[in-house]
DNA sequence: ACTTGACTCTTACCTTACGTCATAGTGTAT
DNA sequence: ATACACTATGACGTAAGGTAAGAGTCAAGT
């Protein structure tokens, strides 16, 4: 008569020795006698039906509904699997859409993302991007220009080209209020909107709240650049100095 | 601005209210403000991220995982994405190669089992067949007869056929020996291979052990009847009879 | 006989993402 | 003032074990 311990029969079967003390424990299985010092001794009986429990659990029934099927022979064992196979099916049915919707998201960041730096200063000569950043770089630190241009580039293309155009019309329309009043109510109401763009673009992701404070600081910045310029009455695409400059400044104020 | 209480937030989101208050917990969604009775006021802003959130989980994502994606930007996002797509699939497969498994369980106990009650007693007249269960069921009652049949009609074709053949050959070996000494050795072995046999047939799906009782009962059964009759050398069907009655036993002394 | 190393026992706390109370305080409409 | 809906915190429970602590056991080598 084979007897074998905890260890070897975990070995046989390939699970853990917790486990079979865990299936002893809930009457899952029990060994076939306990030695005097309450050593567990399991038969050949035992190893099959761990086997069997194995290959339920295999199919993914929980240890409950394994102990029932096993424990009456027969009657619903048709019932119980079908029934689990519909479950198995809504939940591969679920992975799969998921997996879709994986694909598609990754696809998504793959090809809309990563705007190259280049692509984020398109329109502007070199030299001019490089003042730019310079200026930028010197007024809020190298480290926040870079997270700021980093967020920039890790947007979609229409994300960015829509940050694009309303940064620019805001530009624009700004550079004519400011002919008249800086401090008149449609500049703050524009400063305002401007806020709430780069805060949507920026997102729920930064946990740190510019509050108040750099939100004042915004129309401070605003206001208070000399460049925002029209040519033949058309905004230039001064929007990546502005943008440089209020996405530096974000950055700079969310980095705690 | 909107302000959203616990319940508000979590219809709008269709999350329970415990669940916000777990995020909250461990820091995954603050609520904007507390009120003076810290009761949790939420904005817009977190009622966005409350749907990032939600994205990710539908994308499987532990909330740590979740945590550690909004909270830093960008940088390693399709990494991420990549990485849980993989892991996604190899889950997605193992259910498929499960779902097939399953599938083929199940046509093997839907084809290979639950024979008619006719079949059960196949090549013995009807009367003789109820004559029969009549006679058992009186001795063992309704419902270990009953037991024992629905067990029967769920063993598969091959395991039915296989147990009937070798119940006609030991029945008819028995009959063979019974002429002369009842109490010899190889009856009782004979005995005991026939109780194996239907050990291993009935299974582990008993978990109530016969011991050494019923053993002893089953050989009373047999040696006590006298119809394991010959015609023309032949065993006649009558392990039809000889299954009820042991079945029938088995299941009485089985049923608490 | 003694020690070492490999096992084994029980007990109990940890994990995920909440559900489900229990108890107590708060807000509001009648 | 009272009823009713809402909220907060704390605690325990879930599935299937993992991990660890503290103590006992077994066989082999010295």
């Amino acid at each position: 008569m084979e007897r074998y311990s905890v260890k070897q029969l975990s070995r046989l079967a390939g699970v853990s020795v917790r486990t079979l003390h865990l299936y002893d424990q809930i009457g899952l299985l029990k060994p076939a006698i306990r030695t005097e010092a309450r050593y567990r001794l399991y038969g050949r009986e035992q190893l099959l039906r761990l086997q069997q429990i194995l290959l339920y659990k295999e199919l993914d029934f929980s240890l409950h509904e394994i102990g029932r099927i096993l424990d009456k022979p027969g009657f619903d064992k048709l019932k119980a699997l079908e029934q689990h196979k519909t479950a198995l099916e809504a939940r591969r049915n679920r992975l799969s859409t998921l997996l879709q919707t994986l694909d598609k998201t990754i696809s998504h960041v793959k090809n809309n993302t990563m705007l190259t730096p280049e692509e984020l200063y398109e329109g502007l000569p070199k030299e001019t991007a490089e003042a730019y950043r310079n200026e930028a770089s010197a007024k809020y630190g190298a480290d926040a220009l870079a997270t700021s241009e980093n967020y920039l580039r890790q947007l979609s293309k229409a994300d960015f080209a829509k940050l694009k155009e309303e940064s620019k019309e805001i530009a624009s329309t700004l550079f004519a209020m400011r002919q008249q009043n800086p401090e008149s109510e449609p500049v703050q109401k524009l400063i305002a909107r401007h806020y709430a763009i780069i805060r949507q673009f920026w997102g729920t992701a930064n946990s740190a709240d510019p509050q108040a404070e750099a939100y004042e600081g915004l129309g401070q910045l605003y206001v208070s650049d000399e460049r925002f310029t029209l040519v033949d009455g058309q905004a230039q695409p001064e929007y990546a100095l502005f943008m440089s400059k209020a996405m530096g400044y974000f950055a700079k104020n969310s980095l705690t």
